[in-house]
DNA sequence: TTATGGTCGATTGTCGACAATTTTGCAAGA
DNA sequence: TCTTGCAAAATTGTCGACAATCGACCATAA
């Protein structure tokens, strides 16, 4: 077959580009959660036809990360408990496939990438930098999903990265204790490269699940302090000023990234 | 929070339609697997304008029935030996996690439920026909997936199951021994109602490992006798003799159902 | 005959305009 | 003051047209 690895420059549609761009802005927080949005406001930001941002739009709701409402508008998903808690079952199911298809074809090759990654959260962790450490993290477990090589594997948990990204920019606190972080994930690399199939499954699954309970309790309590010192939302009713556009007109969105 | 179960009637814009109208046609085989289509083709018979079929055709994309090549055209994917592998070996990790979770959480209205879509299989393997016991079976995963009550992981269920429909539409073995389809769910089902969380994960898990490497290796069979003699799935275009369409014009696909 | 180059039809990419629908705001009446 | 009804604004739904690009065909020359 013509599997050549002639480098094949890739097209890039202007649609694609400006689904990209949306995704960005609304993963990492451009666009807040929760955000109203609309097609003329974005198309005219970014000079783009609507059909173009529209179909741009849609297919960020595939990927969870809008929803549309019909001849109304585009909000932006706001996670809830119950949601990282989806999340997280979802993504632990996916990883323990993962590491298991991984632990059983390991070679050379597939150990020293893995091990690179491992050796790059080490890193990072002994510099302290929070988000740098939670960005090798994310790394360290994406490589093992590329590693599985399952592409429908892999861009499902794409999706659910995606959407895990969203919550934690939301949410600022997410890691406390340092050095535990590589102690967490030594067994599980460990495990893999010795291609003991069932451990390095067993253990990922835990690691997540174990994790995403941690981040579930912690917007649990969030969402509870919310509840009791409630936004004043159904009091004022007509000539209310500043307040949040829980249900009004689309909020106009701060400076988006230039396209190209 | 307002998750009032309002039945809330739903609109139907002509695009979700027309999506739906599509996939169907795809999955149940109507627009043949390997096919080519074109954008106007569609709009021309289905009466609607080449933007909403685009938008259909792309979310249909998303969902992974149909690849876009860029300026050239649209393909319905044809299901490779590794596809059914990845097919299976993602839904055994899904199937895992739903068995799992609803055996945590079983309680005597699931149980009623579960015991039912079961019924309902056993009832259908003593009948005999073949297409409906595979609807049954379909039917009981289904209905276990559904009482995990776990959105995200029903979605993510629905793009394998379409797909392995699609696989099995295309080849039309795959049920050898019926009464041993009765035996291959009991204990899954069994596991589930007396809430071992273990035993039903992983009879779940091994129920469909085996059962797709059958699918697999039935249909790695089939593609190495089809390359041993080729195929004619022609569709004459011009003047051309009958030749493969590999590379050719879009073929006409023979009539859509209407809309509405 | 075969290789080369250009031309042309087919197909998707992008766009702006109009239609359908919902939500909002205001005014009139009780 | 509160409710009700109506009009207007905002927003998505649908459409047809033109531009960009690709693949196939054909004329030409070695």
């Amino acid at each position: 077959m013509s599997k050549l690895s002639i480098p094949r420059i890739v097209k890039m549609p202007v649609e694609m580009q400006a689904t990209d761009l949306l995704r960005d802005s609304i993963v990492n927080g451009t666009i807040p959660s929760g955000a109203r949005i609309t097609e003329v406001q974005i198309s005219d930001q970014l000079k783009l036809s609507r059909a173009t941002i529209r179909t741009a739009l849609h297919q960020l709701a595939k990927e969870g990360l809008l929803t549309l409402v019909p001849y109304t508008g585009w909000t932006t998903v706001s996670l809830s408990a119950r949601d990282v808690w989806e999340l997280y079952t979802l993504r632990s199911a996916v990883e323990r496939l993962a590491a298991q298809l991984v632990a059983e074809s390991i070679n050379s090759a597939k150990s020293s990438r893995l091990n690179w990654a491992f050796d790059g959260l080490v890193k990072e962790c002994k510099k302290g930098d929070k988000s740098r450490i939670a960005e090798a993290d994310f790394a360290l477990h994406k490589t093992i999903i590329q590693m599985s090589d399952h592409t429908r594997l892999a861009s499902q948990y794409a999706l659910i990265e995606q959407q895990i990204r969203m919550y934690i920019r939301s949410s600022d606190a997410l890691i406390s204790d340092i050095t535990a972080i590589i102690e967490q994930h030594r067994p599980i690399v460990d495990s893999i490269l010795t291609g003991d199939v069932e451990a390095s499954g067993h253990l990922s699954e835990q690691h997540n699940l174990t994790e995403g309970k941690k981040l579930s309790d912690h917007l649990k309590q969030a969402e509870a302090k919310a509840a009791a010192a409630p936004a004043p939302a159904a009091a004022i009713k007509k000539k209310a000023p500043a307040k949040a556009p829980a249900k009004g007109r689309a909020m106009r969105v701060s400076a988006l990234p230039k396209l190209r």
